[in-house]
DNA sequence: TTTTATATGTCGTATTACGATACATCAACC
DNA sequence: GGTTGATGTATCGTAATACGACATATAAAA
């Protein structure tokens, strides 16, 4: 819960900004990399988020919605136009006939390996600003 | 630089999606945070960029975009709504005409205070969980 | 003064996530 | 074993908003 009454110094505020400035350099570098990789930001994120659930098994529509944060139908959406562009495959889950399971295609191994290479290695740029600006917090 | 010839394993692709995942737990906090205290959130973010800019000096129309990451168009139409909605104030510069200062109300710091200390917390609480994300990277 | 650069402002457009809604499938229960 | 409710996915219209292209005003340089 909050603490309302301990009020922010400047240097406070300042932290907290610089936080969100960071984060916003990161997002872009993230945008720009996967815009110049042919992918939206959508996209590559809808990826990231299949390749990284679980151990590999592939993810529903739902599971993807709500790694993305975002509604089912947005989600459903998102699948349609990833198919569309060859980088994932639906199928059926067997299991349960209303599931749509996601998987990556080769094509979207590919563009994902690269980019994560990327940000793997911005991540390790910005690593010390973010634990800077960390350090500012119990 | 990208090292091509490393893959990530596995567990690198999914450090790569829990991080983001994080972030955007964290982003969704701060964005319902706004809304409940009656910002949009780039208003809010707006409020913190212009108060954690330098040691509380007055902000131009170029350097919020700045901090915002936005274009000066986009900034110069944010500061109109912000302005109507009582939250900043303009200025003119004196020393260049062409620049228009822009400074937070009493309302603004208020909201802006409470918003800050709700953040301070949420950080407090995630930063265990960015940290662990983090020692992914050398 | 003319030219060039900088700072801000205006307007139309396009993207995209969302709410509302619909439909299909599963589960539970009498 | 059909009825009811819950769950998973899909469709469509709308609203929000950042952007590009352009315009204007002031400053700095030539």
């Amino acid at each position: 819960m909050t603490t309302p009454n301990a009020r922010l110094t400047q240097a406070g505020y300042s932290a907290l900004a610089e936080f969100r400035y960071i984060l916003r350099r990161f997002l872009e570098f993230s945008e720009e990399s996967a815009r110049r990789a042919g992918l939206t930001p959508r996209h590559h994120q809808a990826l990231l988020a299949i390749k990284g659930y679980g151990r590999g098994q592939p993810i529903t529509i739902g599971e993807l919605a709500e790694r993305l944060r975002i509604r089912h139908n947005t989600s459903a959406e998102l699948a349609n136009r990833l198919c569309e562009n060859g980088l994932v495959t639906r199928s059926q889950d067997n299991e349960d006939q209303r599931r749509v399971l996601l998987q990556l295609t080769s094509l979207a191994e590919e563009r994902l390996a690269d980019l994560s290479n990327a940000h793997v290695d911005e991540l390790a740029r910005i690593k010390p600003m973010l634990e800077r600006v960390l350090a500012e917090y119990p």
